[in-house]
DNA sequence: GTTCATTACGGATTCCGTAAGGATG
DNA sequence: CATCCTTACGGAATCCGTAATGAAC
């Protein structure tokens, strides 16, 4: 068994079955990797791989399983090269972030700045996704950190920090009869079609959960992945925008208005998902702690001491978490 | 960085540092090992294992995490081979026991006879330790199971499931004054020499506490690790035997009289670990359902979800563990 | 007929043994 | 001076590329 092996039967898994599309990605040859994967299933006296002739269909029972472990492994070899990068020279290396569009807009900016100063010779790469995409990306460990506020339960080897909290705003243009309102309600705000993130982002689940409260089924003219989006369709009046209130920007939104509507509906929260056994170098503690700053590296390690998230939660209830 | 390099750090690292004698072991050359961890440290960028001339004297900062992590490496490599194994024949392969003296010696004759007839194919092997020992042996993948009363609880990467309770019994020849005794005190008991189990072992911590919570200080005439030879000095008359029930056998230890104690000590409980993340064997399954039958396949993998040993013993609490 | 894995094969690299060398305690 | 790691070196095995082959959709 050698780590090539696993790295090929990982990544075959990851591409869809295909190798010659894997060895592309991998920089090598079709042959090669197809060789190691027999010899590997030889050595193992099982096939990993189910085949139609010479197609690969499927992983059987048993190759399931080993590409799971496969996985763990290739993690923690990543680990040892963090570790030994980490004692050479603890200001290289790369992160790898893995988040959504509201994050990346709105949130990160001003935290990544500060960090590309603080830590020039770390190579940042941020990759943009839906919530479930990100997720997997962080666990699996293709990157190092997800940053979102959906989805993140779905992989339980990830871990769970609570960075803040956030709530809603109105977004509607300068002339509109909602600017006459004052203590907007639910029921008036349903009475118009409304622009909002489509299911599975930015708190959308929250939102839903409101109306359905409220016996509410208002219509949605439309529904995007970004607050840019949103705000555009707005301007063009096809309905009310309802946006996270830190994608509004009173700058350069001077043609829309904003209504609050934190009493109209629980706030979510975002939160950076990580593999809960990943070596952290101590420039991510720093990242997170700047994003974060409650999530300092005492309160990192306790969390990732507990194993489980309902404890996490135990022991973080007390901290008083920022609100955007 | 090759799966072999990651095997010869772990090897040395567990062998005293010592690279001849790691070679020894595993069958190869001294140069090659003395190469390949050269490689690793040079791939790396770092050193592994700090050196005085040509010495190995320890490890590094860096070498110690690497060296852990690369341990937990090695167990997965173990488990995709199980896996593969499970599959291709469930019938063969290896079990590997590590237990003290009175499990192996006296409760775990007839599970281990049964299994060996149910799996003629299984090779089973069965070291023999003190519990701290056995509990590393398992907790580093040296072994797949330890059975212990006492250290399991030392590593937090073992999973910890109870299988019975036991109590004590005092030995004493057919000629003693104790024969007289109706409802032995702890009082009495200290007023004679005692032999037992040395610190450590077979719950001898239980058996501290409750002569200390009555204010007693019984003289130890010996100490011993295991029944066999504390009972051999009970029949030299030196002192009145506290061993665990279990190992008095009234047909062998006919010259020898046992009285039941269990109104004055606690009970012990006799815990299986295993290394919490392990592939378990179907066999595997078996032989602990065999030993406990109340830890069937489904409470097992019902406990290995659970990640804190205080949830495990939550869902275990309300079983009725055999008393022995 | 295109896509895709397997087989064949040759050159380069790596691995791993023996033998010799040099530092430590 | 006995122990122990490092270096040197050569043969064997492995790896990995290109090219040809054959099966599936």
């Amino acid at each position: 068994m050698k780590l090539q092996q696993l790295r090929f039967i990982f990544e075959v898994a990851q591409h869809d079955l295909n190798v010659s599309a894997t060895a592309d990605r991998l920089y090598t040859s079709q042959p090669g990797i197809s060789k190691q994967i027999r010899l590997l299933e030889n050595e193992l006296g099982i096939t990993i791989f189910a085949r139609s002739g010479r197609h690969f269909t499927g992983l059987t029972k048993a190759g399931e399983q080993i590409v799971e472990v496969a996985g763990e492994i290739l993690g923690k070899t990543q680990d040892i090269k963090n570790i030994a990068l980490e004692y050479r020279d603890n200001r290289i290396g790369t992160l790898n972030i893995a988040t959504t569009h509201t994050q990346a807009r709105y949130a990160l900016p001003p935290v990544i700045q500060g960090f590309m100063q603080r830590y020039p010779g770390i190579k940042l790469t941020i990759q943009q996704g839906t919530p479930s995409q990100i997720a997997e990306m962080a666990a699996k460990g293709m990157a190092d950190l997800a940053i979102a506020t959906e989805s993140l339960e779905l992989f339980d080897n990830l871990l769970m920090l609570p960075c803040y909290r956030w709530n809603r705003c109105v977004l509607i243009p300068r002339v509109h009869p909602l600017t006459e309102s004052h203590n907007l309600s639910l029921q008036e705000l349903a009475e118009y079609p409304l622009i909002t993130y489509v299911f599975g982002f930015t708190g959308r689940s929250q939102l839903d959960k409101a109306f359905e409260l409220a016996g509410l089924h208002p219509r949605l003219a439309l529904t995007a992945v970004d607050a840019d989006v949103i705000k555009t369709y707005v301007r063009l009046g096809l309905g009310v925008g309802i946006v996270a209130h830190m994608a509004y920007d009173p700058e350069i939104d001077q043609d829309l208005v904003a209504l609050d509507v934190t009493h109209l509906f629980e706030s979510s929260t975002t939160w950076i998902g990580m593999r809960k056994d990943m070596f952290i170098r101590g420039f991510l503690y720093d990242f997170v702690e700047s994003f974060a700053p409650h999530l300092t590296r005492a309160r990192v390690d306790a969390a990732r001491e507990l194993d489980d998230r309902r404890e996490v939660e135990h022991l973080l209830r007390d901290i008083e978490l920022p609100v955007r």
